[in-house]
DNA sequence: ACAAAGATCCGT
DNA sequence: CGGATCTTTGTA
């Protein structure tokens, strides 16, 4: 079932930790819907944490962060990787989670370009899921809190235990 | 207007 | 470790 309103509205420290484990959905190329479990995310959550891109303050680029949860946030970096984040929070908390990996995909890079993404994505909204989606899953398996990755610039922010990463099981 | 940097990945 | 490659943002 496609994940709804109020699993979004909430705290980005509650959804990051929920959300692993659930399917990201899409629609391929053919219209063939596609699923892979969620095993990466980090959190990105209000413009005093200086690695939010939201720490500059609300632009055309960020507002999007600033809505109520539910909406995808995706953004070009280093000019080639279209990373997908989902929006959460209420509006006017800017929150996002970035998905830096789904099952046999490591990496937030890769998971762009598996989704095929771009520009048009930027809004999307989740629970509609024309596009794409979230569905939820049973079983929960533990996961580990590590610090997020490429944000050393960003001071003490960047020691915070922000990436959530599902330990495999054998 | 222009320059600089960036939530990455790949090949050497 | 450097290159690819382009949007966003700060500075003039």
């Amino acid at each position: 079932m496609k994940l709804g309103h109020g699993f979004y509205e909430r705290d980005a420290l509650i959804v990051a930790a929920d959300i692993l484990e659930n399917k990201l959905c899409w629609k391929d190329e053919s219209g063939m819907v596609q699923n892979k479990v969620i095993t990466d995310v980090e959190i990105y959550r209000g413009e005093e944490d200086k690695a939010c891109h939201a720490c500059k303050g609300k632009t055309k680029r960020t507002n999007v962060m600033y809505m109520s949860g539910g909406l995808v946030y995706v953004y070009l970096i280093y000019g080639m990787y279209w990373m997908l984040n989902t929006v959460t929070g209420r509006e006017g908390e800017p929150q996002a989670i970035l998905i830096r990996g789904v099952e046999g995909v490591d990496g937030p890079g890769k998971v762009g370009k598996l989704l095929k993404l771009d520009k048009s994505f930027y809004g999307e909204d989740l629970v509609k899921g024309e596009r794409i989606w979230i569905e939820d899953a049973v079983r929960k398996g533990d996961y580990e809190e590590l610090p997020r990755v490429g944000v050393d610039y960003a001071g003490e922010w960047a020691e915070r235990l922000w990436r959530f990463n599902l330990i495999k099981v054998k």
